[in-house]
This record gives C-alpha cells, sequence and structure tokens, in this order.
DNA sequence: CGGCATTAGATATATTATAGCGTAGTGTAG
DNA sequence: CTACACTACGCTATAATATATCTAATGCCG
C-alpha cells in the first residue's frame, strides 16, 4: 500500500473517532482495527474475508467478534453492507445519514457508491405514495462500470 | 385458503404457463409446484421453508431441488429474490421485465411491491450519469406500512 | 430409435450469521 | 473507594443460507 493511501486511512480512522466521540459511541480498538480492514480493502469485503486478516494479528478471533463490530459500524454510519453481495464497504460521507446508492459492476466487482437525492426523493414520494413510512432504502444496481462497457 | 384465492393462484399458474410456453421454457411439475407454494404464502417465503412443504409432497427433495427452481422462476421473472430477507414473493407483473421496487414493513413483516417509473428512471438517470450501464436495480425500503403506523 | 440437452436426484460441503453464557473492563452514584 | 449497572469481548456451539459435483432420468428432435 502507498504512503499516500496509508495517510488517507489514518485520517479517515481519525475522523470516524471524532464522530463516535462526539455521539458518546466507543470506537473500541477492535472496531478500529475492522474499519481499518474495510478502509484498506479494494473493494466489498465479506464479513469471514475480514475474519481471515483479523485473526492475523488477533489470534482468538471469532465471527462473533466480526458480526459484532460490523453491527456497531453501520450503526454508527461508518460503513454499509452491500445485500446483494453479503459484503461491506466504508461509507463516502463517514458517520453522517444519507441516501445511499450502490452501482455494482457485474464484470470487476466494482462497486460505486453515490448520493442522489432526485431518486432518493423519487423512492420517498412512491412509498408515501401508498401510506408507507420509510426509514432506509436500500438501492443496488446492478450493471456495467464505465471502464468494463465495450459496445 | 378461501375457494377463491384457490381460483386466483390457478389462474396466476396457468398465467405462468402461458408466459413460459411462449418464451419456450419448460414450467416442469416441480418449478410448478414451488411457484404455487410461492403464490399460496401470505408473505415473503424462504428457500428453506419452501423446501419443508415441498418434501410434504416430493419426499425426496433437497436444498438444490429447491434452489433450481427458483433460479428458473426469477430467470422467467415469475418471483423476486428479496436480498434484505433471503425470501422470495410472486411477481406482481408475472412474466414481464419490470421495474420492481419493495416496501418492507418492520413492524408486521408485509411487502408491497410497486412499479415507479420516475424512481426507476432517477435510478437509471443517476447511474448513467457516472457512466454505468445499468441492467437492475435492488430497490427494498424499509419503514412502517400504513397499517402499523400510529404516530 | 438414438443422440443430445435439460432436468432432477443424491451427497457433500461451503458460506453466512446468530444464540447463549461467562468474564472483564468502564463509568458512576452513593 | 466500592458496589452496581452496563458494555464489550471471549468462547463454543449451532442455525440458516447456498453451492459443487456427479449420476440418473426425462424430454426433444432428427
Amino acid at each position: 500500500m502507498s504512503a499516500d493511501r496509508r495517510t488517507v486511512i489514518a485520517a479517515q480512522l481519525e475522523a470516524a473517532a471524532g464522530v463516535c466521540e462526539r455521539e458518546g459511541a466507543r470506537l473500541t480498538e477492535l472496531r478500529r482495527r475492522v474499519l481499518g480492514l474495510i478502509l484498506e480493502a479494494e473493494g466489498p469485503v465479506t464479513a469471514y474475508q475480514l475474519l481471515d486478516r483479523l485473526k492475523e494479528t488477533r489470534k482468538r478471533a471469532a465471527p462473533p467478534t466480526i458480526y459484532r463490530a460490523l453491527d456497531f459500524l453501520i450503526s454508527r454510519r461508518l460503513i454499509h453492507k452491500l445485500e446483494r453481495l453479503n459484503a461491506f464497504v466504508p461509507c463516502i460521507e463517514t458517520g453522517h445519514e444519507h441516501a445511499a446508492q450502490f452501482l455494482i459492476c457485474r464484470q470487476c466487482g466494482t462497486v460505486i457508491e453515490i448520493e442522489d437525492h432526485a431518486a432518493a426523493d423519487a423512492l420517498e414520494h412512491a412509498a408515501e405514495r401508498e401510506g408507507f413510512h420509510p426509514r432506509r432504502a436500500i438501492v443496488e444496481i446492478e450493471g456495467t462500470c464505465a471502464l468494463c462497457f465495450h459496445p
């Protein structure tokens, strides 16, 4: 990993620590380490991939270790779960409520997070027209990314 | 189950048979039975729930039996998979390509399928602005349905 | 009928996720 | 400072979801 990338990740971890502190949540060593592993990953990473990596430095880690850390990080909006992939990625907008939408490339597996308010609003209105009170929208669009697309 | 409901389900099965025949796909006895079980269910139903029900009449059914039938039904657009729930529901618009969006009530578990073109278009445009070529959008909105909502 | 493709049976195993209970650390009211 | 409540974590087991692989049966088409 480049020095630049390490610096960026360190800054993201500090930002996460700030978010947690302001909200009275404890970003423990374990949780910070798991968040670090997700930030280091090049793309979506599964719970058991994280577990394998975590075990390199924390031999006694078991599935609940990872799932509890993931639950915490999701509850603090520091990461997202991609339901389609059963995998996890960092939030682009650390620690804030935001409308998240994901573009998943079927060729290369790359995932791009976007935040499109027009689409989010349209979905909210569509739900409300049914008398439904939306709390969270899962939006995962599968297709081909710009780099993989050859017409 | 009411006689009315049985009639409706029989009609839905016939419609599915028609769709398959027109497309040269084989709605075998097994696949028809699994689709029937999904139509009979009051709400989303998991693969293993289906397997248990299927076993009542087909003792030798095993997980691959169900998963293969589900894959077929999804490929023919006769059912949807809800990624958030790992569960399956019938399509409202049997056998046609359509923009499907789901409203999932956290209180009662009811799932409502809607088809909102404004939201679907907004998502498509958002994806295309990233140079992405969307093929399928997974949209599952969690919240509270009209019946469960008490302000 | 014979050959090919599709479907289904059968067994095993992989992958993803949670339950339940005990222990240790942390903050805090008394 | 200490007893209590609370949270986090360790640990073991197990549940729930899904797929791989090989073989047998079935249907289709020439």
